[in-house]
RNA sequence: GGGUGAUUAGCUCAGGUGGUAGAGCGCCUCCUUUACACGGAGGAUGUCGGCGGUUCAAUUCCGUCAUCGCCCACCA
């Protein structure tokens, strides 16, 4: 072994080798059962970042943990098409933002998305095997393949069957920057400061002879005054009681609307009058639906104001097109060329009341960061309220258990007050619809158009167009954790693994994606005796990792810390173009790069993917924010360097007393005894923290064990004994250090296997007794029985080390050389202590570099106010 | 507004079922000793956010306040 460890040397072939030997295909023959993950499919937009490295390990962690314990394990890998992001994405990058979704470009522009998802597929895979991921790559999928859309179109069809899934015109977020519309979830709701505007709408006069009266609406949108159908006060508002059932104009586009009462208007917010325009907000479209009112739609899809507006009743059905209400200066310009417009020929008529700056909560497109349009459109929606009955059940019931548990309740509350999903998108990239319209829109649902043709004997003079909108990238990601394995089909890797036993994810997508998981899975799996099954019997939920002061990492911040950086080491140039390829001010660049070069004067060292996974399994606590910690790491690649140097330690031990200790009665040592006992408790408590997944508590236990007891104490011993050269004791000592070590490897194999293995193999070279191949195939260590009194062993050990202490101290208050050769006397020392000292006299002796030990009653020597007390004794040390 | 989490050594964080506070880094002193200076030996450092309560005993349980964070809802 080289007296050096250097992570690259070995991490790369071993790779190769664990993948050449296929030891990480499932392997029907264990006996312990199977056990199963599936991979949260990474998105194809972009490489993997620290979260994803973050939470594979731990998945690898538990994958290898049972494999060892004997499990047949298997963990489903694979990426996500994910609709959106690429889409978006790939225009952006590839295509100028006019000539896209023009159905022309539909072909060129999936082309494209095919190729670029080629070269990430590549790359993220290429990253999973630099972290280590025990994957077999021969089961690999994607949230696009064509196994993927049979088990799509099947859930489709079977949802719309149970009349789950329904078509409807509703108003829905709407896009205008993508043209599609989006879900609840994807609108993200931002804090920012708007303006607010009092107008006056003219209140239609009953008696020509009176005064003209106005009705003061406050709105931050008066560009939809054009959608206004009425204003709306409080029943009780005696401000406004008696103008309830009169009429106003809207100011520039002279409807007349009725003024109407509704008890959800808030009296104290804005002037109490609210401006309702059903077609483009939420709360006044559930006012339109109760009080009837009409509904005008009055933006295009690009957001542009619409010339005739479309009128539709309360029910959503299109009455008719008006194009005399908007004046020709409005025409194609957009809803923030209106709102300025708007505002101006309302001053210009004196109807502007006021204009103020308020704090408010505007929508967002999560994916684009443009303001989220309520539009009236037709979309695909899935009636959730039916399955989130199975899925909360099968939580209550604890057939899927949170980890940390509090997540149950953000799953419950977020179940419980579930709105219908809406499925569609009006984009390129994804599963289209399976349904087929015929000329009078009649709707056909299936698996393809032949089927469909010959189930409703439609003849071939009919033409049928497919549904042009996909689904939204979410429903297939829901159906992974069984789609995956082969769903609908029984497939052996179905059969045997399916429900999986662990999830492991960020709480970010519980929403977006673990609960659609238990969803679609609880309705549309079930056992043989009809059961729903659960997608997974656990879900372990991450936190998320930050940069050093707790900020999110982004690559518009500069912050971004890349995994492979820390496994390979990158150069400072490397690093500031890195960090700053997505920054254009120049100011940021600069402080950002004067801060790469105050921090990392010489980049990044190469730590290894072993440094960075035993990091990461100290990094796995439960809480919602993990800051990262390069001291931290450091001391973990420190930790493998250590492992490296004790694991020479005893390689050169085992070769030097070459005794063969195997089928060998052995007699161990009080050190042996001792390390073998700490080592049982080692092994108890790392099954118990694995099976908690407290990988940072697995972690803690490892290292004390080995550095603390093993190499701070336990080698000592063994250098002790070397020195002795008594073959009894020699043979014991080679016997348990030969026992610990591998013991130590295994145990730590999971969380750093490279290192492991190699040593492994290393071990074998020296001292081979069997013909595993690999760590792999080891089993977990068992619990040695040792023929003595644990407790007096761990008691006396207990003494023996704090005496040890002590003489250190009194030899550094005394200012010795640590190797000095000096006398120790002790004066009026009890019995007990007394037989200890004896007893283990010549380890006392070895380790704390004394010449002799003296023991003295009263008379024999005077202290002089020198010594130092041990156990009540007084004590002196002297110098040869 | 509803929910939820956090507050422990200078920094980053551990502390299942209450019983004299732990780790890593950093700091101070000493040591290049034949596995390791990415090391060894020794040391300093905490009224465990504040205030109340339960208890023989509370960092741990309960209440309350303060500060910070997250999630959900919300374009008047």
């Amino acid at each position: 072994m080289k007296t050096k460890f250097v992570p690259k040397n070995i991490e790369s072939y071993l790779y190769d080798f664990w993948e050449k030997k296929k030891f990480f295909s499932p392997n029907y023959k264990n006996k312990e059962g199977n056990f199963c993950i599936v991979i949260p499919p990474p998105n194809i937009t972009g490489e993997l970042h620290m979260g994803h490295a973050f939470q594979q390990t731990l998945m690898d962690i538990i994958i290898r943990y049972q494999r060892i314990k004997g499990k047949n394990t298997f963990w489903q890998t694979g990426t996500d098409h994910a609709g959106i992001a690429t889409q978006v994405l790939i225009e952006k990058k590839f295509f100028k933002l006019k000539e896209n979704r023009k159905e022309n470009n539909k072909k060129k522009l999936i082309k494209k998305i095919w190729e670029w998802k080629k070269k990430l597929n590549f790359k993220i895979n290429n990253q999973m095997r630099c972290l280590g991921n025990s994957i077999d790559w021969s089961k690999e999928r994607f949230t696009l393949d064509k196994d993927m859309s049979i088990a799509v179109r099947k859930s489709f069809i079977k949802l719309y069957k149970n009349k789950l899934i329904y078509k409807s015109k509703k108003l829905s977020n709407w896009d205008v920057s993508l043209r599609t519309v989006i879900s609840d979830l994807e609108v993200e709701y931002r804090q920012v400061s708007s303006k607010m505007w009092n107008i006056c709408y003219p209140i239609v006069k009953d008696n020509i002879n009176n005064e003209q009266e106005f009705l003061v609406i406050s709105t931050t949108r008066p560009e939809t005054l054009f959608g206004d159908v009425a204003i709306s006060v409080h029943p009780n508002d005696i401000r406004y009681k008696k103008y309830i059932g009169k009429f106003v104009c809207v100011p520039l586009t002279n409807r007349i609307i009725p003024i109407i009462s509704d008890n959800e208007i808030d009296v104290n917010k804005g002037t109490g009058c609210v401006k309702i325009t059903p077609a483009h907000d939420f709360k006044d479209y559930e006012i339109a639906k109760r009080n009837n009112l009409p509904m005008i739609n009055i933006f295009k899809k690009n957001g542009k104001l619409r010339s005739s507006l479309q009128f539709f009743d309360s029910n959503g059905d299109q009455l008719f097109d008006v194009n005399f209400f908007v004046p020709l200066i409005f025409k194609n310009l957009n809803r923030y060329e209106v709102r300025k417009k708007v505002i101006f020929e309302i001053n210009k008529l004196g109807l502007l009341k006021e204009e103020k700056i308020i704090q408010n909560v505007v929508p967002y497109g999560d994916r684009t960061g443009t303001i989220i349009e309520p539009m009236l459109t037709d979309q695909w929606y899935l009636n959730t309220k039916p399955l989130s009955i199975l899925a909360i059940k099968s939580v209550k019931k604890g057939n899927i258990k949170f980890i940390p548990d509090k997540y149950k309740n953000v799953f419950f509350s977020w179940m419980e007050n579930i709105n219908d999903w809406c499925i569609s998108r009006q984009l390129w990239w994804g599963h289209q619809i399976p349904v087929w319209y015929d000329k009078k829109n009649n709707i056909y649902v299936g698996n393809d158009e032949n089927e469909i043709r010959e189930k409703y004997k439609i003849s071939k003079d009919i033409i049928l167009t497919q549904e042009k909108d996909v689904l939204d990238t979410w429903f297939s990601s829901g159906l992974w954790c069984f789609a995956s394995l082969g769903w609908p089909k029984q497939t052996d890797l179905f059969k045997n693994f399916y429900p999986t036993d662990v999830l492991v994810t960020g709480f970010d997508i519980i929403f977006f994606w673990v609960s659609r998981m238990i969803l679609l899975s609880t309705y549309l799996v079930k056992d043989k005796c009809g059961n729903s099954q659960v997608p997974f019997k656990k879900v372990i939920v991450t936190g998320l990792i930050r940069d050093e002061f707790g900020k999110k990492m982004s690559k518009s911040q500069g912050n971004v810390i890349d995994p492979l950086d820390i496994i390979h080491g990158i150069s400072l140039s490397d690093l500031i173009k890195k960090r700053t390829k997505f920054i254009s001010n120049k100011e940021t660049i600069q402080s950002i790069s004067n801060f790469i070069k105050f921090n990392f004067p010489n980049g990044i060292e190469a730590f290894g993917t072993d440094s960075l996974r035993f990091y990461f399994s100290f990094l796995s606590t439960p809480k919602q924010d993990i800051n990262w910690n390069y001291s931290r790491l450091k001391f973990c690649k420190n930790f493998c360097t250590k492992l490296w140097n004790a694991s020479r330690f005893v390689f050169i031990y085992i070769k030097e007393i070459n005794i063969n200790t195997e089928n060998k009665k052995i007699n161990l040592s009080f050190p042996d005894q001792w390390i073998l006992i700490e080592l049982n408790e080692l092994i108890k408590k790392y099954d118990f923290e694995m099976k908690n997944y407290r990988f940072d508590v697995v972690a803690q236990n490892l290292y004390d064990f080995f550095w603390n007891k093993f190499c701070d104490w336990y080698l000592e011993f063994s250098k002790i004994i070397r020195i002795n050269q008594k073959k009894i004791e020699l043979e014991g000592t080679r016997y348990s250090l030969k026992k610990v070590l591998l013991a130590i490897l295994i145990l730590l194999h999971p969380i750093i296997p490279y290192i492991t293995e190699y040593i492994w193999k290393e071990m074998k070279k020296i001292d081979s007794v069997h013909n595993k191949e690999s760590i792999l195939e080891e089993s977990f260590p068992s619990v040695f029985s040792i023929d003595a009194n644990e407790k007096i062993i761990k008691q006396e050990m207990d003494w023996f080390q704090k005496k040890i202490i002590e003489l250190r101290n009194i030899r550094i208050k005394s200012h010795f050389h640590p190797k000095d050769m000096v006398f120790l006397y002790l004066k009026n020392i009890d019995c007990k202590n007394k037989k200890y000292f004896e007893k283990y006299e010549n380890y006392l002796k070895k380790m704390s570099f004394l010449e002799e030990i003296l023991f003295l009653s009263d008379e024999k020597m005077e202290f002089n106010n020198k010594f130092k007390k041990i156990d009540g004794a007084e004590c002196l040390m002297l110098k040869k």
